[in-house]
RNA sequence: GGUGGCUUAGCUCAGUUGGUCCAGAGCGUUCGCCUCACACGCGAAAGGUCACUGGUUCGAGUCCAGUAGCCACCACCA
């Protein structure tokens, strides 16, 4: 028997079999023409460059949950899920391949590249996919969607046309961010500030026509040679004078005028600001105001250009030294100084950004912004934690101009053609490109090489997933009928703007729909130390790896047992050997299920329960008598069943992982089972012995139930063990409990708290005194009250086999002169019989501390009872409640004084 | 600079609308146990002026204001 359920919980088969035995049933694939109600999550589709991290652990993790358990309460349940084609990302990851061979793109060609890169997608795209197969997630992967899919590029098409037909998409030649490595735009979304030491340089800009000269400052002295003009503020007394004079740009020795601009501050550096358009944001405006020239000296790759002369083709940084030390050189820098400030770099290529003036696409933001807006204020999508809708709002009031254009090769074209003529328009092809810009059919035209800023995408997955425009032409589908809007979006709060907040304008700029109705933002995962998990610190884990040591299982329900809604996650990693050793709460949680599953398995053994599955437990109330603990853990798991539900409608996670862990633990294992050990023994009927497992194992089956979502592996394991149904079925496919009111009994769970204090006050007793652990005690429990003497007798045998008790007597009158440790908790007195000599001094002492405890909690009541205040303004059942209390205590205290004035006289 | 969050036991954190017998858990520590499901376990113990100051209230870890420290996001003047 020993070997037919394994003694400890080994999960790696038992994880396998069942991911492989979902797979070839096809149970999560769902159906647009169900009856059953509609739910569904679209899964944030991962870069098919990514590789799984535990950020994806958690969020697939938790969206697997709501899946499941909608499943089973009965929704017709779709999880979409799909991979992102991440244009720069990938493109780069191709190109450094090329590059080992001593190729580059532009060597092989655009098309050429571009089957490498498809041919590299079918290699490693799908790999982050079977990552998350791992997890044991039950996505339905029949609708597996690709944003570079040709469904999911007509509908970008179409998208794109529309909006440039709207004049919602225009081009422009503006400062963007550019990003050297990359040599491409990036919106502004991709651009992240971080604060770095650099010197502030006061350079000398000669008078043309005098020795004397203005003191510029600037942290980039290689831009001198795109300075178009020195700006002073027009009421600076200091240069009013200078206005309209020329100076010479330093080593550049081109002369620019001195031009008044509000921007430049007086009370900042020297009150002088070079004006540099091709390369600052401000400086470019301030160009327009005055009708100055454009100089652009830097290369999309970020070395000078011509202007910078004898500094031509060097790259900034390495052109920043040389170009400071001729200044020094020839004399013409005032002094330097450290400088502290915030430089924006490269999301992805992680260098400096160049402000670059270039021609791009950009999208319109504002009219978007304020569709997107409305559903959020209003209430019909719902973020939590809500504190991210004020983020939201923030950002849309704000909002600029998107620039969607990338000089890439890897995404989706733009769909824009340009005549000889130098006009040009959005189309589907050509021919129509032709007609709308009314020209001959023989007309060459030109298509724009850019692609598309992959969030241009992105922003359409909820529709692109359910074959929006899949076609170019077809609005309306089955799943955009059943499943939009869909229920639930679990992402990380970093990509809020990127994708969020798109997604909501898209689809009610072209569905008039919003696309989800809750927004989840899942915790951020940190490190002992507080920090990110990155590759690059070695604190991120594989978590492939971490799965294979643990279970999914376990993983699983650690990462959401440790994720409070809207707080960071912390967890110990160690960074040596990988491991996080946190995950043993789920592991041993698991295994504690095992056992427990394990000692009732072999029980119904024992007594040849024969059905092969538990029935419900309205019937098993007429079976039989239920006992005190049967009646108890009835209770528990109804006031389960009502919090896991509650919890997880309210994205309480953690709570729901924590409930379980406790119910499971503490009360079913600790108390629920250890009395079932005595009920069981107490007979040898077989029928009652045999009603009375099918009790148990049904309350175990309404445990695995409520744990499926978060631990569906071991759940669906046991659950077959226990019922014998067939590999076909599945609990995943079971009925979620339902809560059932009758079954709540406040009484009993009062009362059994009691119970539980009596046995550990009398544990306690035990080990403080030192009595052998395999010794058999003698007990005599009294108490008056009339309710707890009954539950005490019902108790008898549990508590004897609680405590290891020989025989206990229990009385409902005092007990005079015995030999014996006593104590009293909630007005039962505990008698621990003892042959030995008592301690005497000892006990006085352990007693007094207990009595004046007991009387500074009577003090402090009756100093609220005695407060007329209090009497007057308080709720009524508050006032019964502390009346009760003190009743309970005074009878306590009374019997506590009697106990220290007999050990007085001893 | 703006916005949001955090500050509870040695560590990591729970504490849902203010009131349930001294504020809870896990890890760690200490003591005792291989008690016939589980040592990935069982029983027990020690450990907290709930960041600080003030306010609201009959009553505050819980609500409000301020202070300090930490964190995140957004903006950003050479």
């Amino acid at each position: 028997m020993q070997d037919k359920y394994p003694k400890s919980y080994a999960p790696g088969q038992v994880e396998k079999k069942w991911f492989d035995l979902w797979q070839r049933n096809q149970i999560y694939v769902a159906s647009a023409d169900s009856p059953k109600p509609g739910y569904s999550i679209l899964m944030p589709p991962p870069n098919i460059t990514g590789i799984l991290h535990f950020g994806h652990v958690l969020n697939i993790t938790i969206q697997d949950i709501y899946i499941r358990w909608k499943r089973m309460q009965g929704y017709e349940v779709c999880w979409f899920p799909g991979t992102d084609h991440a244009g720069i990302a990938t493109q780069t990851r191709v190109e450094k391949e090329l590059a080992k061979e001593g190729l580059t793109r532009y060597a092989l060609g655009r098309e050429k590249f571009l089957e490498r890169v498809w041919k590299w997608k079918e290699e490693y795209g799908g790999i982050i996919l079977r990552q998350l197969r791992e997890l044991g997630i039950s996505c339905d992967w029949s609708r597996t969607l690709f944003t570079m899919d040709e469904s999911a590029s007509n509908a970008v098409r179409e998208v794109f046309i529309r909006l440039f037909d709207e004049g919602l998409i225009y081009r422009g030649k503006r400062i963007i961010n550019w990003s050297p490595l990359s040599r491409t735009a990036l919106s502004d979304e991709e651009v992240e500030f971080r604060e770095v030491k650099e010197y502030l340089y006061t350079l000398r800009y000669y008078f043309v026509d005098s020795e004397d000269y203005l003191l510029v400052a600037t942290v980039r002295p290689e831009t001198i040679f795109g300075d178009v003009a020195v700006a002073v503020n027009p009421n600076d007394d200091r240069y009013k004078h200078f206005i309209g004079k020329q100076v010479h740009v330093p080593l550049a020795n081109r002369p620019v005028p001195v031009i008044a601009d509000d921007y430049a501050d007086p009370t900042f550096g020297t009150g002088c600001v070079k004006i540099t358009p091709a390369h600052d944001p401000n400086d470019f405006e301030v160009g327009q105001r005055h009708n100055l020239p454009i100089i652009n000296s830097i290369n999309p790759d970020g070395t000078l250009n011509e202007y910078a002369g004898e500094f031509c083709g060097l790259e900034r940084f390495e052109a920043r030294k040389k170009i400071v030390e001729r200044l020094v050189e020839r004399n013409l820098i005032e002094k330097i100084e450290d400088y502290v400030h915030n430089v924006g770099f490269s999301q992805r290529g992680g260098e400096p950004v160049e402000p670059y003036l270039s021609d791009q696409w950009f999208v319109r933001m504002k009219p978007l912004a304020e569709i997107a807006l409305k559903p959020v204020l209003d209430g019909r999508i719902k973020f939590y934690p809500k504190h991210w809708e004020k983020t939201y709002q923030h950002w849309l009031e704000n909002v600029r101009d998107w620039c969607i254009s990338r000089q890439l090769w890897w995404g989706h074209r733009i769909p824009v053609y340009y005549a000889p003529d130098g006009r040009y328009t959005a189309a589907r092809n050509e021919e129509e490109a032709l007609a709308k810009l009314g020209l001959a059919k023989d007309v060459p035209l030109e298509q724009d090489p850019d692609v598309l800023d992959t969030w241009f995408s992105s922003w359409l997955w909820p529709l692109t997933t359910m074959r929006w425009l899949h076609d170019g032409v077809t609005e309306d589908t089955p799943d955009l009928r059943k499943f939009l809007p869909t229920d639930l979006l679990v992402t990380a709060p970093d990509i809020i703007f990127f994708w969020v907040a798109r997604m909501i304008m898209a689809t009610m700029k072209f569905k008039n729909q919003i696309p989800f109705k809750d927004v989840y933002f899942t915790s951020t995962i940190r490190d002992g130390l507080g920090r990110k998990l990155s590759k690059s610190l070695g604190n991120s884990p594989d978590p492939l790896m971490i799965i294979e040591k643990y279970g999914a299982d376990a993983t699983r329900f650690t990462m959401t047992y440790l994720s409070p809604l809207g707080q960071d996650v912390r967890m110990e990693i160690d960074v040596k050997t990988q491991d996080i050793p946190s995950m043993e709460i789920g592991r041993n949680f698991a295994n504690k299920i095992w056992n427990a599953a394990r000692f009732l398995l072999m029980k119904r053994d024992m007594v040849e329960l024969p059905e092969c599955c538990p029935s419900n437990q309205e019937k098993q109330l007429q079976v039989g008598e239920l006992s005190y603990a049967d009646r108890w853990i009835l209770s528990r798991l109804h006031s389960t069943i009502l919090k896991v539900n509650r919890n997880l409608e309210n994205y309480r996670i953690n709570d729901y992982a924590k409930l379980l862990y406790d119910f499971v633990w503490r009360d079913f294992c600790d108390w629920y089972v250890e009395i079932l050990k005595v009920e069981l023994k107490d007979t040898n009927e077989v029928s009652f012995n045999q009603a009375l497992m099918r009790f148990a194992l049904d309350i175990f089956d309404n445990i695995l139930r409520l744990i499926h979502p978060v631990m569906p592996f071991i759940s669906e394991e046991i659950w077959h063990l226990i019922s014998r149904k067939p590999e076909f079925e599945s609990i995943s496919l079971q009925p979620f409990p339902m809560y059932i009111k009758d079954f709540i009994d406040e009484e009993i769970e009062w009362n059994f708290e009691i119970f539980q204090l009596v046995v550990e006050e009398i544990r306690k007793l035990r080990n403080e005194i030192g009595i052998d652990v395999n010794k058999r005690i003698d007990l005599i429990l009294n108490t008056q009250n009339q309710e707890l003497f009954s539950m005490l007798v019902q108790n008898k045998d549990a508590l004897s086999f609680l405590v290891r008790a020989n025989e206990v007597k229990i009385l409902d009158k005092s007990v005079e002169n015995v030999r014996a440790i006593s104590s009293v908790v909630r007005e039962v007195e505990i008698h621990l019989l003892i042959t030995s000599d008592i301690d005497i001094s000892k006990e006085r002492e352990r007693v007094s501390k207990e009595i004046e405890r007991l009387r500074n909690n009577i003090d402090s009541i009756l100093s609220k009872l005695n407060n007329t205040a209090f009497l007057g303004k308080a709720k009524p059942e508050v006032i019964e409640k502390e009346k009760a209390k003190l009743e309970s205590m005074n009878e306590t205290l009374s019997k506590l004084e009697k106990l220290f004035a007999r050990l007085s006289e001893l």
